[in-house]
Parts: C-alpha cells; sequence; structure tokens
DNA sequence: TGTACATCAGTGAACGCGCGTTCACTGATGTAC
DNA sequence: TGTACATCAGTGAACGCGCGTTCACTGATGTAC
C-alpha cells in the first residue's frame, strides 16, 4: 500500500467518523456530504474523490457497522446470557449504529446483498451459542426478537417514566430462554 | 359546528391522507408540505391556513396513530393472545403508522406532552388484559417487548429469506406469556 | 328577501437556504529514468 | 541525487432543485341587519 492508498484511507476513514457524528446529531436523513466537507474544513466536491455519492457513504457506515457488531459477537466466547449482554453493550455505547442496521429503514434505500452477508455471520454465532441442534435456530430467533424488543423501545425512549429496568428484563428474557436448552 | 368549521375539518384530514401516502413511499424526512399541496392542487403556502407548520402537522399525525390504536385496542375484548392478533393486525395493515410511534425517532423532534397520555392508554389495555395485579404489570411489559421485537423486525424486512412464520412466533411469544398468568 | 360588511381561503411573488452533483482547472506529490 | 512527467487531491464556480415560510393581495363565502 503506497502513500497515496494509505492517506485515501486515512480521508475515508475521516469522513465516516463526521458522518456517525452527524448522525447521532440528526439521524441519517440529516447526513450531508456538504456538511462534512465543511466541518473537515473543505469544498464539497473534495468529497467525491473518496465517496462516489451519498449513497455509497451511507453504505459504508453500514458495512461498518455490521462488522463491528460481527466483530463484538466474535470476540466474546459467553453463554446466552452473556452474548445479549456484548449485543447490548454494543448497541448502547452509540445507539445510532445499531439503529441505522435495526431501526426503521429508510424508504427507498436498499443495502447491497454483501452486508446481508455479514449480518447473516451475526445469525450464526447466535445460533450457535444457542445451542446448535435444529430447534437451537428457533432458539436463536427468539433471541433475537426478545433482545430486540427490549432493546429498540429502550433506545427509541418508550420507557421513559415508567419505572423500567431495560438490563433486568434482558436478563430475565434471555435466562428464560437458556433454561430451555435441551428441551 | 359552522359551515366554514365543517369545510376547515375536511381539508385538514384531506391533507393529512395525503402526508400518509408521501410518509408510506419516502418516509418521515421526506414529508413535504409543498408537496402536499401540489398533489391537492394548491399552492403551497395555503396549507399555512389549516397547520402552522411542518412540525404541527407531524405531531398531528403521531396523535391520530397513537388514538386509532387505541380505539383498535380498547374495542376488542380478548385475551393476551387475541389483543397480541389485533395490535398486529394493526401494525400491518399501515407499517408506517406503526412505525411512526414504535419506530426510530427523529432525532430533534419531541412530541407533545398529551401523546404520551394516549400511549399510556393502550399500556392500560395491555396490563389490564394480562390480568390487573402487581404482577401483571411486568407480564404488560414483557407482553410488549416480545410484541414489539416480533413485529418490528417483521416490519423492517430482517427476516427476508429466514424461513420464519412470523405470526407463528407471536403466538408462541405471547402464548407463553398467558401460560404465566396466576404465578 | 336583499343588501353591506366582515371574514377568511387561496394565490403568486419573494426570501434565504442547503442540498447533491458536474466541470474545468491549479498545484502539490509520488515515481521513473 | 536530480530532473521530467504523470498522477491525483482539492478548489471555486455553476446548475437545478426543492424546501419552509412570510407577506401583501384578490376574491369568494357566510352573516347581520
Amino acid at each position: 500500500m503506497g502513500p497515496r492508498e494509505r492517506y485515501r484511507e486515512q480521508v475515508r476513514d475521516e469522513v465516516k467518523q463526521h458522518a456517525w457524528e452527524q448522525i447521532a446529531t440528526a439521524g441519517v436523513p440529516a447526513l450531508s456530504l456538504n456538511a462534512i466537507a465543511k466541518q473537515m474544513g473543505m469544498s464539497g466536491p473534495a468529497l467525491y474523490r473518496y465517496f462516489a455519492n451519498r449513497d455509497e457513504l451511507i453504505t459504508a457506515l453500514i458495512r461498518d457497522a455490521y462488522q463491528s457488531l460481527v466483530d463484538a459477537v466474535s470476540a466474546s466466547e459467553t453463554d446466552v446470557l452473556g452474548l445479549a449482554g456484548v449485543i447490548r453493550e454494543w448497541a448502547l455505547a452509540d445507539p445510532q449504529r445499531y439503529l441505522l442496521i435495526y431501526g426503521t429503514p429508510v424508504p427507498g434505500y436498499h443495502a447491497p446483498a454483501d452486508t446481508t452477508a455479514i449480518s447473516d455471520q451475526v445469525m450464526q454465532t447466535v445460533v450457535a451459542t444457542a445451542g446448535g441442534s435444529a430447534s437451537a435456530v428457533h432458539r436463536g430467533l427468539l433471541f433475537w426478537t426478545r433482545l430486540h424488543g427490549v432493546l429498540s423501545l429502550e433506545l427509541a425512549g418508550h420507557f421513559a417514566g415508567m419505572d423500567v429496568d431495560p438490563a433486568a428484563l434482558v436478563t430475565e428474557e434471555i435466562g428464560a430462554l437458556a433454561d430451555r436448552t435441551g428441551q
């Protein structure tokens, strides 16, 4: 990798970093190439050296988000309950990153096929941790729906003023699943 | 209610109807007063007779969505499993209506206090149907997180190509909850 | 029943804004001899 | 080690667009006498 290529990677990373900050502040729809360029002290068109267009930048962010989740999930060798904790921590560490993947889909935007491949990897880890048998696939599915149910309502702020302990809820729901192992 | 007032209501309703169509097509962020006016054969500024600004229109939509859910939920006198079915049907009938309430929140937008009051009504029905005791509140919570877990993943298309029957999942998860009644 | 007046729906022009994206160009940087 | 050339990052101007919103105005509609 020559010096020019290395520089390209650095700038691409910096652009993505600013993109995440924008998403965190005002959501995906407000993500603007011009605004990012301004933040970086560059002119708008300069970014087109690094991303073909706005959609390609969003795609890169989604890919990174999935990859980061796969990494977090692969690195942890625990039981189902531990796995749920890892995923929850990952989501809470950067809510917008979780919501970019599992939040309300942006109408009109279609993720490229290879991101689906990465997301399957997450599911595989879930299934593997849940057991490995045929019914484990089913338990893996329940793992997802239960965790996502608590997590997405928590991140959306729907527990506000309801005296709810989301962490305890996750422990309860996923713990009950773990007890079913071997049934 | 005089004829002018009646006419106002009609136009407001028509505006909201077009707004829902726009949301269904391109999501909330793409909702535009000018575009709605054009669809109705009016000039943009005309809509300001009916809604003070864009945010007030969105608030009206959210209020209507909540109210519609409360109506659907109040009208059905069934058990927990039936209630889950009613809510799921309501969500599937108009996914964007469900997502406007329980989807990824729009950063920067804060719903007025009275919509929170209506959403509490939904929760009350859930709790009442789940039983009525103190632990029923807890079961009501689990009802929500489990149903929302399946439903939101289904609407977001995350079950695509996974050979999943969402209706069966809901039946299984909510059914298991119902069995815990009296514990 | 007919007229006079007040109310209010809707128009068109205008403002300022920021967006994505293209294009021709400058100037710095890396590379090959 | 020094020079010549090709590569490529970044600029500034420009295009067309649609947005939310304000404002002065016209013309129709309902209301009071």
